[in-house]
DNA sequence: CAAATATTATGATATATATCAATATTGATA
DNA sequence: TATCAATATTGATATATATCATAATATTTG
């Protein structure tokens, strides 16, 4: 990991969750000792599953995917984590070693917080641990419950799902540029690259996007939300 | 929700969870005058998604489904949950509503603890607040990875898959009667009930498994890992 | 108990998706 | 800049899965 730097402290920093909010000034000198800040190029690893989990790693800009490798080179990505929140509250409490890796899909600024730091946090402040445990819950549901309308869409409906996450929940606009390949985007939503390209293809002729290499312009959503309800 | 019984206090529980080993005698006794044990019938229901939270629920016996109702009826089972854990961690401190329902799929003994003196207690009981963000993320990773390796098998390898699950995770034996119908197994691993009955019949053919009514046996286990790792 | 209803089962067929093949395009690299 | 590798694209075909139809069996209900 490259690029630390440690020149401004936690009390104001400005990519703050709202999380340390519940801390006591005490608490946040002690985060301030033991965090680093970290940035992290387009592309570059952050993290590899099976290495042992030392930080609580938070995103303050830049884009970064969490997925799992299996046989043969294969990735399935688990989710997008947008700035301001925390990356792979998953498991980190229930492992000692990542299950899953990190990478990030655009250029991106990193805290790493020491884990031991913040269980000592949560042991002796009741207020931070309870906010901790409804945004840990917050996140596995929007993880889980992509995961579950997957297993009930079909192709169309997954790629109308997934362009409308990328305008409503990551980028806020309707026209972005895509920061994964076709087969990311297939990794995302289990299927093949070549149904992606395909149906991409499909909703250009039909008017609903507009597409120019990464960039997406979202044309006719109201048709899109219908396509990805109805599967 | 029937029969209600208060004749055992909490300390002397024989169901309890390790977690209630962080608390002290006074919070024990205090959980003891705010929980509520219920007995639950095969198929009835106990709570369904909209409701209100009020309480975390933990299976002392008996077995458990945790699932999502859609449009026609239609249901996705998320998860089922064995003796001696708490159902629906996944998201009762994110929400003031139920996400999913819950029914039982064998006769349960349940025991409702009431959720505010739970969050009281985080506030000021350090370890079991750390003890149960652990246990959130343990079983969110479950369910989780179970859903994510749905995304990447095939259907045999689903069946595969969940028979393994029955026998090695829920019932500990080769030999067990399925709890839940066909057209249930399909909602589990979103399949067709069809193709359920179909890929069953076919591995009893193939002499992986023994089938009679609700009753499975497996008989080849090495073979119907294999299945399931590949897909 | 009989009637109604849900579950299990199997086969035929339609549809959705993956795979294979070939080419164009972009991006990285020496 | 030329070369190589990865990505994007499209079409043809094979395979997997869903759908439809029908029947046997089991389960619930009046």
């Amino acid at each position: 990991m490259s690029n630390t730097t440690r020149e401004n402290g936690c009390d104001v920093c400005i990519y703050k969750s709202y999380l340390f909010n519940y801390l006591t000034k005490q608490e946040i000198a002690w985060v301030n000792l033991n965090k680093e800040d970290i940035f992290i190029k387009k592309g570059e690893i952050i993290c590899q599953e099976g290495e042992i989990i030392k930080h609580l790693v938070y995103l303050k800009e830049g884009l970064v995917k969490l997925y799992k490798t299996g046989p043969g080179r294969t990735q399935q990505i688990i989710s997008i984590t947008t700035p301001r929140d925390f990356i792979g509250l998953l498991s980190i409490f229930s492992n000692t070693e990542y299950l899953y890796s990190l990478a990030a899909l655009e250029d991106s600024s990193l805290c790493l917080i020491e884990l031991d730091v913040i269980k000592k946090i949560i042991l002796q402040n009741g207020k931070f641990a309870l906010s901790l445990i409804e945004k840990i819950n917050r996140i596995s549901d929007v993880v889980l419950s992509n995961k579950v309308e997957l297993g009930i869409k079909q192709l169309r409906g997954r790629i109308a799902h997934i362009l409308l996450m990328f305008a409503d929940k990551i980028y806020r606009s309707d026209i972005y540029e895509l920061p994964v390949s076709r087969k990311e985007v297939g990794e995302l939503i289990d299927m093949r690259t070549e149904n992606v390209v395909r149906i991409l293809s499909e909703f250009r002729k039909d008017q609903l996007i507009g597409i120019e290499g990464k960039k997406i312009e979202i044309k006719n959503k109201s048709m899109l939300k219908k396509i990805s309800e109805l599967g």
